[in-house]
DNA sequence: TGTATAAGGTTGTCTATACAGTATAAGAGA
DNA sequence: TCTCTTATACTGTATAGACAACCTTATACA
């Protein structure tokens, strides 16, 4: 992970906005620094702020109109059908019982696949965890898991029979953002019995990466059997096809 | 549209590029230009040439290695998951070649599957079409809909070989409201004949209503072959309670 | 008062140059 | 043959300067 302090310098600038975003120094709407006022600020030339104000803008945070200024975008909350939720809050939330049987837990290194998931340089070590969800003792999920150490140090000391990784990560790190790609697959031999199905059963792999602060904080396999688990989600709209609620 | 010729230069090495990769001069894996050569045969200097190939490597098409090349990298088939998108725009901007075949066109009348989920008080007439959408000549997504002939009275009009039915359905009413519900199917035999799969290959299920003015427009149900298709979305999360477990 | 003009700030694009870091291939030496 | 060194190519970053297009505001003029 490179720190801030050897990193390049329109990352850093760009870091330095988007944690103004974040704290609510900067609010939706409101002005951020010219290139100019950033080249005298930092120190830097306007190429450099250029660029950084440019990757903000592509990257959604920030709208530039010529010969007025650039402008902190409206964040388009986007809705309920991958929402980040805590699976034993919903199962609960059902009135059913809910509980849960750690397959796995360790540390990895990265491979090659890795690597590119968690946006490494090289390969570290990782945190690992394979869990599977049961809902009134039917399995529903089961949660291929890995974990940035350099985000969250302590995650291998918790006791995840009494809190979800979900939910522990949630309460220790902000989510900034989300990513997530959903497949339909058939288990292969570890998933049918983890989750006690036949190897015919479709199941939905829902595949999603979290950041936080700029760092890819987990990236998760979560395997629904399609008997027992759909995603679902009803939203409004405006006309742009931007998402309100 | 901003004429080609009146472009600016960085935009014309970047359409250039693109068109190598649709054209198949430029196959996945392959190396494009350096920056040097670039500059060489675009007469062009080497920041500009490094502005169009790091905008094609943020956008997915390109991916870069230092010290060795640019390399085309292998184009993603999946569909956006929360935003209404047409999937003939999706292919074609992977650089693939879009085609359909509408198996079916015609009036039905609603059974009660259909007036729930319209909202229907009393059995009506629904357009229906069933078309399956190819991508290089293999079928990627095999669509089912329904449509309020209330809404779009012309819809059985159009020639739906040179739109595809979201398309239409867009520009000719706002949407307000998407619901999705999202499962994992084998296919039917149907199914697997129009989208030349086996039995025992999983499909994504995408079932979308959509709702204008309060009206239910169109229900569609969409079916992807897990092997070709996946769905995706990424997008920034709100400090405030957005996420929420 | 109303209108044209000028000035200054802003983003957009482009150039020429520089240095650092990385990967590969060729060549020298053991 | 094997290993180390060197040269070369490539990307990544950063700078200083330049001109264009655009917008807003102040100013001068009719």
């Amino acid at each position: 992970m490179t720190p801030l302090y050897a990193a390049p310098l329109y990352v850093k600038v760009k870091t330095h906005i988007l944690e103004q975003i974040r704290s609510g120094a900067l609010q939706a709407g409101s002005r951020v620094p010219s290139e100019n006022e950033l080249v005298e600020s930092f120190k830097i030339s306007r190429m450099t702020a250029n660029r950084a104000l440019n990757e903000l803008t592509t990257e959604g945070h920030l709208a530039r109109v010529p010969g007025v200024g650039t402008f902190v975008k409206e964040a388009t909350p986007r809705s309920s059908l991958l929402e980040l939720r805590n699976i034993a809050d919903e199962i609960i939330a059902r009135g059913h019982k809910y509980t849960s049987r750690v397959e796995h837990l360790g540390e990895v290194v990265a491979t090659p696949n890795l690597i590119e998931d968690f946006e490494l340089k090289s390969s570290t070590k990782l945190f690992h965890i394979v869990i599977v969800h049961e809902e009134n003792g039917m399995p529903v999920q089961f949660e291929d898991r890995y974990v940035n150490p350099f985000c969250a140090p302590n995650f291998l000391k918790q006791d995840f029979t009494a809190q979800t990784p979900t939910a522990y990560l949630l309460t220790t790190l902000p989510v900034d953002e989300l990513e997530h790609n959903v497949e339909a697959i058939l288990p292969d031999a570890n998933q049918q019995r983890r989750l006690k199905i036949a190897a015919t059963e479709p199941c939905l792999s829902l595949h999603r990466r979290s950041w936080s602060k700029g760092h890819v904080v987990t990236s998760a396999t979560l395997i629904y059997p399609a008997s027992r688990y759909a995603l679902y989600s009803r939203y409004h709209t405006t006309s742009k096809g931007q998402v309100t609620q």
